[in-house]
DNA sequence: TATATCAATATGTCCATACATAATAATTGG
DNA sequence: CCAATTATTATGTATGGACATATTGATATA
């Protein structure tokens, strides 16, 4: 026996009620604060199992579009808890996939106790020593970024080897530390004689700044800053319920 | 009966399995491409139901630390695919919660025919009028941003009556249009005279801006250009697996 | 009256089972 | 040998039933 479960054939139940309430939200018959149908209630309208009412309210919360809790119920969240999410791809990726050429040139490479402000961001004790890098990036012999990088050589020792002659430190930190977690601030300032001249700018010029750091379970293993030019960078993101 | 399901009282199975997963790609054991056991083989080994590894599996996907293929299986994302969430407050908010007093004051407010570049972002005809409001956020009587909008009437044809003398229509917005979807954009820019003045700061000084372009199911609601002064502005976010 | 206890309730999770769907691999026909 | 068809497989989703947990509100006790 094969039971018919949807008028709209090829969507998803789940998928279903979460459109609806979105679709309550967006028209204004819900409002900020208003309590929604319970699961059980949400199940009995939709001729569906709680389990799949639960799903739908469930990814609505995760999205940030409804605020959940026991024994209460669901409400439509405070749109000031909105949130965005914004992809930050490899640089070389981001260069060639928006048709120029990539290229890389490394300006600095030594082992130096890092100053202060990095020290603290690295979790280093005094007179450590860190591995200090600095290249730049170019889109079709255009300076695109200048990176400023700082690696913690207690948590990877064998980057003290590493040339960085034809690949950015990104891409190899990428490939010897797996996978991490990132802390990202971003600013913008008016760039210095030296920075500006890296990037073929004049100094003052306005400046996009993506702050970075990362770290595995435990350590801390790396903080860059990336400056792009801010006559020309653009960080996009665009986010459509549903 | 009581069945004692997990070793480790109190923690969900499937946040088990997840965990599991994570730290043996944090740990480096399974490297970015790693084919990782199925559904079947998960359940198995962690002795529970196959929609319980489902479930660790499908929210590792949705965070983009693996990726899945029907019939291929689930691998670990190449780290490219990384995104992070930036939260976006409520202005007054943000200022309060940092502790300062927020305050307001309307510059501008005017109904004109947009230029053509705004026009565009908000998909009008030539020639059709919009609401064009210029305001000041401050915190604790420092101006901390600028904001200059432009709201569809079309979309809100209540906006040109409303007087935005003691509210943001930032505010306003979030009231009458209950909920949308955005597109941001990010970059930094060198203030020009006007707009310096506004901020106190020195024409030529860096600024933050956010760009946002907001949208109904079928329609342009408003686009709005956030100006931050960029020695003091942090935008920041940070993402911790699990 | 203040506090501790307990019942009610909505969300949170789990399971076993079933069917759906997409993509690859194997097979067959020209 | 290539193209069209079919089988296989891993993920994707749905269901009903069950137990877990947090939180609220009512009740009983000091």
């Amino acid at each position: 026996m094969t039971i018919n479960k949807s008028d709209k054939p090829g969507i998803s139940p789940y998928l279903q009620v979460k459109q609806a309430i979105l679709q309550q939200i967006r028209g204004g018959e819900l409002k900020p604060g208003d309590l929604i149908s319970g699961e059980e209630e949400l199940a009995l309208h939709f001729k569906c199992a709680r389990v799949t009412a639960h799903r739908a309210l469930r990814e609505l919360a995760e999205e940030g579009v409804v605020v959940r809790k026991r024994k209460s119920g669901t409400r439509v969240a405070a749109p000031s808890a909105r949130s965005t999410r914004f992809s930050i791809p490899l640089i070389d990726v981001e260069i060639r996939s928006a048709g120029h050429e990539y290229s890389y040139s490394l300006v600095k490479k030594s082992i130096i106790a890092p100053p202060d402000i990095v020290r603290v961001k690295l979790d280093l004790k005094r007179d450590t020593e860190a591995l200090h890098i600095q290249c730049v990036h170019y889109a079709s012999s255009q300076p695109y970024q200048f990176e400023d990088r700082w690696i913690n050589l207690a948590a990877t020792p064998n980057a003290a080897e590493a040339a960085f002659d034809n690949e950015g430190p990104n891409a190899w930190l990428l490939r010897e530390v797996p996978w991490s977690d990132a802390e990202h601030i971003l600013y913008a300032e008016n760039a210095p004689e030296d920075r500006a001249r890296l990037l073929d700018l004049t100094k003052g010029d306005a400046v996009f700044v993506l702050e970075r750091r990362t770290w595995t379970a435990d350590q801390t293993v790396t903080f860059v800053r990336l400056f792009h030019p801010g006559s020309t960078f653009r960080m996009r993101a665009s986010r459509v319920g549903l």
